[in-house]
DNA sequence: TTATTTTAAGACAAAAGACTCTGTAATTAG
DNA sequence: CTAATTACAGAGTCTTTTGTCTTAAAATAA
């Protein structure tokens, strides 16, 4: 997989956050429930995202997490950065030792323009960019619910 | 990563056994040590590639494993078939539930078009292309080595 | 035949990734 | 102040990947 799986949850999490009303605190439990994702599991992740300043939290009743910024001026790859690291844009598909822009083995230009397009993508693509298109085609977060019932709760 | 630490091995291997004459057996034991891969592990590799009908094997003295059709009509989508299987080609990068074309994120229409671009790369690259490559530009294989070297043995 | 060289097969171990549990600290409501 | 609610922190478990080891089987050579 491209992304660990810790990303993905992230991104699900960071997507669910942004159909929330500005300001308010959503707990991690209930979060936890609607996306389907172990709850201590999605803590830990949250966690990284406050650390990184993507998230703010605030503990006690009405506490929860909510993003630092409007969902419009975070991109999936601040998420995929926060959690997975760097790792992706300067790692090499093959990975073949010795080699790189100095010495390109066949594949390079192609997999640098590869690797350009999948960054493009992250880092053109912000979360409320996504939000907008899962209620417009009804994505869902979720197996069973779809982006209406999120921004029903 | 993309492509697992095996599929990886797997790939350096089938490029060592390209540069070799057609008809010889290659002892995997002087193949792990000139690429510094764990012989039993790759033999395990190796095993699999044998299994999947890209290799031939032959025990005993003079014996190994070679390559079953020449070098420039192995590609390498063949390896990594053969090693990580379809999913590379199948999965999608962000695993968002209930998805796909019926109901595509925005991320969806970009993605198709990476994937794509993998796909095309690795079934358009054969084993000769990038031998040829390797020695017209002298990539390594291994951290020290050169193809020269490779070819010399 | 006997010793040697080689792959095949499978058990085993270590490391990393994915997930769980338990307890603690902060905050609020009553 | 007390009890409830929430995030935080870290240890612990399960699973997959990666890597090691041992033994068997096939082939050859002497
Ligand atoms: S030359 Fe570039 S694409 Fe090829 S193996 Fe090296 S880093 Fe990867
Ligand atoms: S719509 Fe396509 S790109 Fe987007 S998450 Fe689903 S499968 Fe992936």
């Amino acid at each position: 997989m491209l992304l660990s799986k810790s990303c993905v949850y992230g991104l699900r999490a960071a997507l669910f956050l942004a159909t929330r009303k500005d300001g308010e605190y959503t707990p991690i439990k209930g979060m936890s429930e609607k996306l389907e994702i172990s709850f201590h599991f999605l803590t830990k992740i949250l966690q990284q995202l406050t650390a990184e300043g993507i998230l703010k939290s605030y503990k006690g009743p009405n506490g929860g997490v909510k993003l630092t910024k409007p969902g419009h001026e975070v991109t999936l790859m601040d998420i995929v950065l926060a959690i997975d690291g760097p790792k992706l844009l300067t790692e090499c598909a093959l990975g073949l030792p010795g080699c790189g822009l100095k010495n390109p083995c066949p594949l390079h230009d192609k997999w640098a323009e590869t690797r350009d397009s999948i960054r493009d993508m992250l880092e053109n693509t912000s979360l409320t960019d996504l939000v907008r298109k899962g209620i417009e085609e009804n994505l869902r977060l979720t197996d069973d619910g779809d982006f209406e019932d999120l921004l029903r709760i």
